[in-house]
Formats: structure tokens, sequence, C-alpha cells
DNA sequence: TATTGTTATACTCTATAACTATA
DNA sequence: TATAGTTATAGAGTATAACAATA
């Protein structure tokens, strides 16, 4: 769609989509959670839930848990791999995100303007992903 | 998908998704194109182009009229119902795109960034919208 | 030969509804 | 009865590959 296009090249170098990383992030912020809590705070239903699950679980980045008190719900919970997938997101992005507000160009539409804005915001994660290999490489 | 919720439903509204109002879009602002010309500007593949064409022709919003001298191509062309879509909505969100970059909060993070940007900006298409109602029922 | 758009096929994200197991 | 998650089904958006018509 609209702006997906350089987001999800990123996405793609770890085997993720956006969707995904979404939940990835909640999960992140949240710790382990139940199915319910997740389609709740990603909005969507949860029957979207249990695929996107189904798809991280398949590429390792979580697995569902028994939850200790309720037999009916599983407790999604990041592996290893998970955590430091969204570790690394999280030190690569907190820099630019503030940079990228500062001198905004003017918008004139709707359209134009939510693709510039994410243009910004992917260039200046790229830019910011080639300092960390310089420096890692220095 | 990570942030199409308001937007989505803003646009459903007209009966068109974010993919669609991007096709039709890019041709408010180039005029009649070749499904070709239309992939190469909205970064997809041409069979992508052929389905979404295909949406908008059943909902009416643009035809297949054939290419003057390419037998092989088709001119995408905005219907009346169309132009007069892109027309109501370039105007609706002329204004605010400008308001939605001033005093603008720090952001901390890539995903939440991400979403309290767009949230901004269809809270404020939303209140452009009603603004506009007032005008006419005023 | 190269290009335009299609059909064939497949995967992801999304939804509602019916169902199972559990609370 | 109500809730958690599944299966069943469906539709949109996306891709690559093979193909037909035309250039």
């Amino acid at each position: 769609m609209f702006l997906t296009e350089d987001m999800t090249r990123g996405l793609a170098r770890d085997g993720l989509t956006l969707s995904r990383t979404h939940l990835l992030w909640v999960l992140h912020q949240a710790g382990p959670s139940t199915q319910q809590s997740l389609a709740a705070a990603l909005k969507v239903s949860s029957r979207n839930v249990t695929g996107l699950v189904d798809g991280l679980v398949e590429t390792g980045f979580v697995t569902r848990e028994p939850h200790p008190t309720d037999r009916r719900a599983t407790l999604v919970t990041l592996t290893d791999h998970g955590v430091s997938v969204m570790a690394r997101m999280q030190r690569e992005h907190i820099e630019f995100a503030n940079a990228l507000f500062d001198g905004l160009p003017e918008f004139s539409v709707f359209a134009a303007g939510l693709d510039a804005v994410l243009d910004r915001l992917y260039k200046l994660a790229a830019a910011n992903e080639t300092d960390e290999k310089n420096e890692v490489s220095a």
C-alpha cells in the first residue's frame, strides 16, 4: 500500500512484516500477553492475531506458553531472538525519530504528505543503520 | 496494518481503500495513464494494478479507454464521480496537512511515532470534515 | 524481440461466524 | 452464560511466472 515499500524492505531483513512487527512491538512493551489483549492493543480481530502469532511462531520470534491460571488462554512470549531483534530495533530508531521532525517540509496534500513523511522516516532509518554499520566496522 | 484504522474508516465512506485511493491520487495528478505507468508510479507490479483498476472500474471511479496509438495499452481514466471525489479529497486535506506539523510532540520510538503521526493526521482530518459539515449546515 | 496487460498461483492481512474448551 | 482461541470462509493487496496480443 501507500507507504510500506521502504519500510517493508527494512523489516524483511529480519524476516518480518509490518503487522508482525507491530505485534512484537506491543509484546516488547507489555511482556507476555494473551492473544485477546494483543487483539485489543492492535485493534484487530482475535482471528487475525491467531494468524500473526502462527507466523511469528514459525519464524521463531515468539512462543505460545500455557497461561498459569486460565487454561483457555495462551501467553504469547518473545523468544531470545525476538527480544534481541526488538531491542535492536528500539536502539536503532530512538535517535532518528526525533530528528525526523526538525525542519519538516511543508505539506500541501494528504497522500503526498503521508508519503513524504514516511520517505523521510525511512531515509533517516537507512542513514542511521549505515552509521551503525560504520561504527561497528570502525 | 499499523496505521490504516482511522484512515480506512474515512475512505470507506467513499467506498475506497488506501491502495485504490493512492492510484486515484496519481491519476488525479497525472491524467489518463497506462497501467504500466501507474505500476511505476505506485511502485507495485502490473498484476497488482490490474486488480486495483478492476476494483475501481466496478465501483465507478475509473474506466479503461483504448489507447489512441498503442492497441496493447489501455488508458485508465477518472469518471466524473472519480474526479469529484478526488477534488473534494484535495480540498479537505490541503488545509490541515500544514497544521499537522505545528507543535509536533517528541517521538521516542519508531512504531509509537508512526502511530502518533497518523493519529494526529486523521484526527485533524476528522476535525476538518466536521468543520466543513458545520459550514454547510450553517 | 520487447512491451502491455492478462490468467494462474500463492502468501499476508483482514473480517465475521460457527465451534470447542474452559471459566 | 461468557470468554479464549480455533476452524471455516471470504475479500483485498501483494508478488512472480507464463502467456497472448501487439509493437
